[in-house]
DNA sequence: CGGTGCTGTGAAAAATCGGTGAAAAACCTT
DNA sequence: AAGGTTTTTCACCGATTTTTCACAGCACCG
């Protein structure tokens, strides 16, 4: 949910404006409109609202009641308690002091003349650009990508696999890791769960050749898979048998997976 | 010194903007200007210039020669290269198409319309206010010139690597420094760790020729890191089967580097 | 009771992978 | 152009992974 922090003292400009920014899709989510009407109840709002959930952006009118400091003076107030939120300025005009005033003394994010062609498109083009860099600087960005179904866990990273916080290990020799078909295999069953997955379609998914990955080469990574389980908990084959784990679909060929512990079938 | 990356075709452009570009003071040092007339010659340049001193700021023109897409394909020879180098359009018009393409497609950092008033002077200011906002993103990780991970210290400035207070040499000629390609690949890996890498990541993170920078190589730069540890510390290699230190991951031909020293496997 | 179709299994064959040394090629400096 | 260094290529080998194959068990059916 993105939050706009608005400033502006012409009820004309925010009858103009505030639909668009209101229905505008910034983050996939409804955005929430903050209006003050003068610099000294922006101030007021700035001072109450929680340190740790400030508004993704703030739009100021640099030119506020004829007075070029007031919009100057919320983005000070800003900045002292947030000083990474972005803030746009809105004037009349570009290319004048003010504009010069605004980028360099007072560190504006983005400056937006209201006189210009197709101006509702443009402040939400710019709002984006500046929402998308702040999130860019904000988010290191290390996303950890995992699968998980109850007790199972994939690390899509290192593809280690968790069993019940157990590493799968290579069941023809316990000190190495699960190999790459298998591993890959066992995700594509997680991920299409509770779908069966015939030999064919996993041929396709992993991008295989569909001519050498047969149904018998199918059968035999199962059974790898499944005794790699075993290792870690004995009897989860009898447990395959009884619907849950990776089960047998019983017609083409095809298995699933049921996350155990779940009710059975 | 700033550098200024400029695409231009033309020329009047030019001769109006790039005595001002010069002269402004944008961080108390001369300026650098690269101007380039087409996509063709700057996607050269591009290539050319090393990936450890990118411009400062890239201005292009949308809508070379007619062609709207010109500006947006230098875009991305630059996004690739340097991720966080900021990219400011200049257009004829403001509110058009282009524009909305440009933030939010290509991920602009600005937009500016050359048909305004005062445009030298409003050119200068947003590249500043950009300057500035890249400073600020950057400055905290820009002072950072060592990558240290566990007992290994990667110094960018000399690139020394140091690996238990020690200095990794060329393990075909120890009074040699490791080779440079070496060393580059020593740092990506501990720098994505724990993600694995193929050899066509590597090859794109540092810049190579993908036909060159084939898997074989991929193995022998490996190997020869894998000796140099050795030679400080021998059974660096045993380690590395155990899953520490430099590990296969055992597909795609990928490596990836896992801090010694911490819990195993 | 024998036939049939399906799945699980072990063992063996085939393919692939990763490590290696040596040599060729590219690169750099003088 | 020569010499030294770095990088890439190549061929080989053992280890691992993947596929193939043959067979066994089982349910189902007439």
């Amino acid at each position: 949910m993105a939050t706009i922090f608005w400033v502006e003292d012409q009820s004309h400009w925010i009858k103009k404006f505030s639909p668009v920014l209101e229905k505008e899709d910034f983050d996939g989510k409804p955005n929430t409109l903050v209006i003050l009407n003068f610099a000294e109840a922006a101030r007021q709002k700035i001072a109450l609202t929680d340190k740790e959930s400030p508004p993704d952006v703030a739009l100021l009118d640099a030119r506020m009641n004829g007075n070029d400091q007031a919009g100057f003076s919320v983005s000070n107030a800003l900045r002292k308690k947030w000083p990474r939120l972005p803030i746009i300025y809105l004037s009349e005009h570009s290319g004048t002091e003010i504009e010069r005033d605004a980028l360099e003394q007072f560190s504006a994010t983005d400056f937006i003349a209201k006189h210009q062609h197709n101006i509702e498109q443009v402040l939400c083009w710019r709002i984006k650009a500046v929402l998308r860099q702040s999130s860019i600087d904000s988010d290191p960005a290390d996303t950890i990508d995992v699968v998980v179904s109850g007790e199972l866990t994939i690390d899509l990273n290192t593809w280690n696999v968790y069993w019940k916080g157990q590493r799968l290990m290579n069941p023809s020799n316990s000190r190495r890791p699960l190999a790459p078909t298998p591993r890959k295999l066992l995700r594509e069953l997680v991920e299409s769960s509770p779908r069966p997955l015939t030999a064919g379609q996993v041929a396709e998914r992993l991008d295989l050749d569909p001519d050498k990955f047969s149904y018998g080469s199918y059968r035999q990574h199962i059974k790898t898979l499944r005794r790699a389980f075993d290792a870690v908990e004995s009897g989860f084959t009898e447990l395959c048998n009884q619907g849950q784990g990776i089960v047998t679909f019983g017609d083409e060929g095809a298995y699933f997976w049921s996350p155990p512990g779940g009710k059975s079938r």
